[in-house]
DNA sequence: TAAAAATACTCCATAGGTATTTTAT
DNA sequence: ATAAAATACCTATGGAGTATTTTTA
């Protein structure tokens, strides 16, 4: 059965006349009779009762006449529908990111992308790292921040901005004397972390790892903000990123960037390579990369 | 665009494959890529991202998913609709009846024809034979009885049986003494007849200018039970058909048969040469033949 | 006789096939 | 290297055309 032929039975039925319903169709009048016969011969039943004179719709026609301008008016539905969807600047755009992250960058973005895509609805998912790569595969997200490096088959990357990470201390603690801090001071120092999961963590335990910290076993946070109290408690020193540092004094705790390291996360935008919308997200990429692309230039709070 | 391509879409969305779905629509795989393909540029929109390890729907996918399978749910509903119309000994039947005929023709027919074909359903229709006419020609009704002859271009016509016309009259009145009435008793008479519209009172005035009787043009009757209760009460003499004469004795009436004559109509069913459910009709013509063929055998009442 | 649908036939677009290439993991 | 989809190219079905016939009011 075939789309043209609903519609030309839909023709014939409106106009009781074949030969009209074949200039309504844009189509000679045996095309139009040969393509009734068919579909009366495919369904079995006819359709009308013809002579000369009249065309009526069988008890068959009747019951038939509704469900074929349904069906239509389906047809016209995916077709509307496919329209409205054409223009990648629009509709819902699943983004995901981590939690070390989300909660500071996303606040910055949200204005500025309303106004430069006001068609887009943004729809926001805060996941650990694995479960944004899921589902980003799985076609869940549109896109997803990652820290990099990554190597994720079928997507494409999109580096946005490095993202240094301070060192984090209580006010009472010794640093808060110091005039400056260097790498090497991290040896020896017990160092509060992240749970398992967090993206943050390996960072963290990898710079741990080169200057000589450890891992203080006691206690994992489940965030930054709950690593950011435990400082503030006296429990211990910390990295923190650097957009999760208020720009005003805290009591209890001080933040403070290290001389000469090289402490930083990169933050990409990842996508599939086959994604419909890839002109958006590039353009998305850009205007992030124009608002976090340079880094806050104060040394210490 | 094309029901196939539909169903290749839902195919391939359902088994996330283009192989699979291929197998599952007996194609072979480059014709249902090309298809899809096809498809998305008719729409304008792609419906799947798909890459050598996955194919996942895209946001237009998702939105065009559900409605392709309404279409083809619509589809299905037609092949089975078609299905259960096929046999023409099922369905419903709307027979046209006169109303001088259908009150004491149809109870004699109900139960044999229920019983003959148990899976039609007889809906009737008791009006004036030009309006039965009408509705047989633009399909509204599948059937009428009609009085013969009748010359309608595209119908069928078939003859049923014949029906006497009897003369009523008070008991009063003298022909309650007569042995035998004849024909040329009519001279002079004063006949009441029913109104305009209705078949059988063309056939009485043909009957009276044939023997000189005359209308009494008081009072036209709307139906033949008037008649009766006009005749009962005095107002006059009338002719009846066979089938309206009761079988028992009536206070005031009485029926008596014209010795010689031909008063007569015959009636005959008409359907369009077209209907496709003929083969019921002439079923149906038969039976009503086969018991209203003989007509009774008695001479008064 | 006239008007409408049906038939006969011809042509070409396209759905479908096979073989092969490209792509991405 | 492998598995999947895409591409290239050929074939054949069938949709659409014109000319003509049939039908029936």
């Amino acid at each position: 059965m075939n789309l043209r032929d609903i519609e030309y039975f839909v023709a014939v039925a409106k106009s009781g006349h074949f030969r009209i319903a074949a200039e309504e169709c844009y189509v000679s009048q045996p095309t139009l009779s040969g393509q009734i016969k068919k579909l009366e011969e495919e369904l079995g039943s006819s359709l009308f009762e013809r002579n000369t004179r009249s065309v009526i719709l069988t008890a068959f026609g009747e019951e038939a006449l509704p469900i074929a301008k349904k069906i239509l008016a389906n047809v016209q539905e995916l077709q509307s529908c496919a329209e409205s969807l054409k223009d990648p600047y629009q509709g819902i755009l699943k983004i995901g990111i981590f939690p070390t992250l989300g909660p500071w960058l996303f606040p910055r973005l949200s204005e500025p992308i309303t106004e430069e895509f006001p068609h887009v609805q943004v729809h926001l998912l805060e996941e650990q790292s694995n479960y944004l790569i899921q589902k980003l595969q799985n076609g869940e997200l549109d896109i997803a921040f990652l820290a990099l490096p990554q190597d994720i088959p079928g997507m494409k990357e999109i580096p946005l901005f490095s993202e240094s990470f301070w060192a984090a201390f209580p006010e009472k603690h010794s640093w808060s004397q110091k005039e400056e801090i260097y790498p090497d001071d991290l040896n020896g120092e017990n160092m509060l972390l992240l749970n398992d999961g967090h993206c943050f963590r390996d960072q963290a335990i990898e710079i741990c790892y080169r200057y000589g910290a450890e891992e203080r076993k006691q206690f994992r946070a489940t965030g930054i903000e709950t690593l950011r109290q435990m400082v503030r408690m006296g429990s211990g020193i910390t990295l923190i990123p650097r957009m999760a540092i208020p720009d005003f004094p805290e009591k209890g705790i001080r933040y403070k960037e290290v001389s000469g390291a090289d402490f930083k996360r990169n933050i990409g935008l990842f996508y599939r390579t086959t994604h419909p919308k890839s002109l958006l997200i590039e353009d998305l990429a850009k205007l992030i990369k124009g608002i976090c692309g340079i880094e806050l230039p104060v040394k210490s709070i």
